[in-house]
DNA sequence: GTCTATAACTAGATAGAC
DNA sequence: GTCTATCTAGTTATAGAC
């Protein structure tokens, strides 16, 4: 997980501990079964990590870190706020579905943390969506959005997007790439299309 | 909870049953505390179930059963697709909202059903959501919408309602039927507004 | 319908050998 | 770094009294 070159112990316990998670939940899961799938004996999950909550810890702090880090990079290198929005929302999804037992998992399990690790987390957790809120506040300023609520709408597109993980079957017909194309129309345009723009107001 | 003019002990372990499960997640979660949340003791729950897998079971099969037969006499009552789905997102919103515990836990909790239990509720999951894909399929009759995936616009649609169950605070200082306004106007139109329709490709 | 007591089992975590 | 053995505590579920 810290060098993906390297597939350590510790890495496969942290991969193989995400799966487990998002397959039986946090408090589902027994560390002999999760030594077990990591090739080693229940006592030594012990010498890689203090306890079952640090694994839990490890896979969310390590992946919002990443999702930070890399939307980051994404936009910084873009300065228009409509591309910006079309890069971040696909690189949102792509991320979820290539990683999706540690994205759920970080997704779902904040209630497992204790509560100094859920402080940490929900710290990251804000940071990473207030790149979103930031983006269509800059596409309001360049008056290429129209919002009246930007949290609201953040989370809405941000809840949307993940839930692609939950569905996505990669042998399916759907590339993620495509995926990402009609989550994009759908967000900018809405389902009503042009001809219908005169129903403006939502009674 | 089959009558819910009478709060019977058991309706009482079903309503302390669902907010333990999405406060703890239902491994979590132990029947000495749902008993004594209950006002009983361990024991006294397998008076009225016989385990806590039948707990969860009933708790879902009612949620289920409940978001069907209400979303069917609601649109049943309204021929027009466009006013249908304003009703259906609105009915949506409302009652995840007002059931949180019970909504989140038929949402989260799928992976802890015994197969044949799980079997039963997917059953029920499909039939809600195939109402959603069907009146988006009357609205493109209609020429009212313009989708070319329906069943993903679809998904998109109930991740992105459901989701308002998890930031919703009662209070705070939007009403639930702003709220549900406000996703009709996101979902019907987009951020993009009127103005940058021009951009209708998604590169 | 609820109680207490307990059976049968499983879990997270530790200790010390190799 | 991994093993085996084990401690300690908690879990679902049952049995029989009231």
């Amino acid at each position: 997980m810290n060098n993906p070159k390297v597939s350590s112990r510790k890495t496969i316990i942290l991969r193989e501990a995400a799966r487990l998670f998002r397959e039986k939940g946090y408090s589902g899961t027994n560390l002999r079964e999760l030594a077990k799938s990591s090739g080693i004996q229940g006592g030594s999950i012990y010498h890689h990590f203090s306890s079952k909550q640090e694994i839990l810890y490890q896979i969310m702090e390590y992946t919002m870190t990443i999702l930070i880090s890399k939307i980051g990079e994404l936009i910084g290198s873009e300065p228009e706020p409509f591309e910006q929005l079309r890069k971040a929302i696909r690189f949102h999804i792509e991320y979820h579905t290539s990683n999706v037992n540690e994205t759920y998992v970080t997704d779902a399990e904040l209630r497992s943390l204790t509560p100094d690790n859920y402080k940490k987390i929900v710290v990251l957790r804000n940071k990473y969506e207030h790149i979103y809120i930031q983006i269509i506040k800059d596409g309001i300023r360049a008056e290429k959005m129209k919002i009246d609520d930007v949290k609201l709408v953040s989370k809405a597109l941000l809840q949307m997007l993940t839930g692609v993980s939950y569905w996505f079957d990669p042998n399916g017909s759907l590339r993620i790439n495509e995926i990402a194309n009609k989550y994009i129309k759908l967000f900018f345009w809405g389902i009503a299309g042009k001809d219908n723009q005169n129903h403006e107001e939502a009674s």
